[in-house]
DNA sequence: GGCTTTCCCTTAACATGTTAATTGTTGTGA
DNA sequence: TCACAACAATTAACATGTTAAGGGAAAGCC
C-alpha cells in the first residue's frame, strides 16, 4: 500500500502557514505605523509581561532563534527600545530589559492588538477559539512552562 | 476598562508559530538529507499534485510570496528539479513543471512525510486532528479554492 | 496607431529563519 | 592549576519573508 501525501489544502504544515498569514496580516498593518517588526513586538511583549531576563530565556519566551534574537536586540538597543547589561556574576550572560520608550509602544498599541485578536475570537466563537489554542499547544515542542 | 494583552502563551500568533515549529522540525530533519528546503518541497508537492502551472497559481498553491517564488524557482531550475518555459500566447506568463529528478524526490520521500504527519495525527487523535485543520482553514485569508 | 492602464514577473533592500562555526566564560576533574 | 568540557552569546552564510519599485508584455481606449 503506497501511502500518498494528503492534498496540500489538508496539509497540517501548510494549514499552519496560511492561518498564521491570515492572523498576522492585520497585526502587521498595525505595527507598520509603529516602525517595529512583528518579532520586535513579541520581544517587547515578553519583556513587559515577565520583566528583565537573560537572552536565553527571552529567546524561548518570544519563540525566536538565538541568532535572530542577537540581531533583533542589537537593532532594538540602538533604537532605544530595550537595554542590555552584562551580568556581573556570570559575564557570559546578558540581561535585557524594556525601556520606557519600548513600554510606551506597548501601552499605545495594546488596545489595538487586543481588538484584532478579539475579531478572530469572535469569528471562531469563544469555545472553538480556546480549543484551537489547546490543540496548537499540543503541537508545541517546548511546552514545559 | 483597560484591555490587557493575553499572556504570550495564550497568544494566537505565538501559538501558531510554536505549533508550526513543532510540526516542521521532523520534516526539516527529513528534508536535510534531500538537499532541498521546506519551501522547495512545497513547490514540488504542488507541482506533483496539480501538474504544470503558471507562477502565480503556483505561488498561491504553495503559499509563497512572489519574490520568494522567483528566487526559489531559479534555484530549483538550476538544480534540475523543475522546468520553466515562457507561455507562447502570453509572453508575460511562465509555465513551471516538475522534472523527473524532482518527481523522484517526491516519490522517495512521500512515505516518510506521511509517517511524520501520521505521528501528529495519532498524538491528537483523528477527530481532533481534523478539527484542527478545519479551525485553521477558518483563519486562512485566501480560502477561496 | 499611439497612449495609458493593467497584468505577470523580477529586482532591490532589509529583517528574519536556519544551521554551523567561533569567541569568550565558567565549571570540573586530574 | 591546568587542560578540557560545558555554556552563553555572537558571527557567518545562505534561504526565505516582506514591502516597494521596476520592466516587459498584453489589453483598452481615443
Amino acid at each position: 500500500m503506497t501511502k500518498k501525501l494528503p492534498p496540500t489544502n489538508r496539509s497540517l504544515p501548510i494549514a499552519l502557514i496560511r492561518a498564521r498569514e491570515g492572523v498576522m496580516q492585520p497585526i502587521r498593518d498595525m505595527l507598520a505605523e509603529t516602525g517595529i517588526t512583528e518579532q520586535q513586538w513579541r520581544v517587547l511583549r515578553v519583556l513587559a509581561e515577565h520583566g528583565p531576563q537573560d537572552a536565553s530565556t527571552l529567546a524561548r519566551g518570544a519563540s525566536l532563534l538565538f541568532p535572530s534574537l542577537t540581531r533583533i536586540t542589537q537593532s532594538m538597543n540602538s533604537k532605544g527600545l530595550i537595554t542590555q547589561t552584562r551580568d556581573a556574576q556570570d559575564r557570559r550572560r546578558q540581561m535585557i530589559a524594556i525601556s520606557p520608550k519600548g513600554q510606551k509602544i506597548i501601552d499605545d498599541y495594546a488596545g489595538q492588538a487586543v481588538q484584532i485578536v478579539a475579531g478572530f475570537k469572535a469569528a471562531l466563537g469563544d469555545a472553538q477559539y480556546e480549543q484551537l489554542l489547546d490543540l496548537l499547544a499540543l503541537l508545541d515542542p517546548g511546552r514545559l512552562d
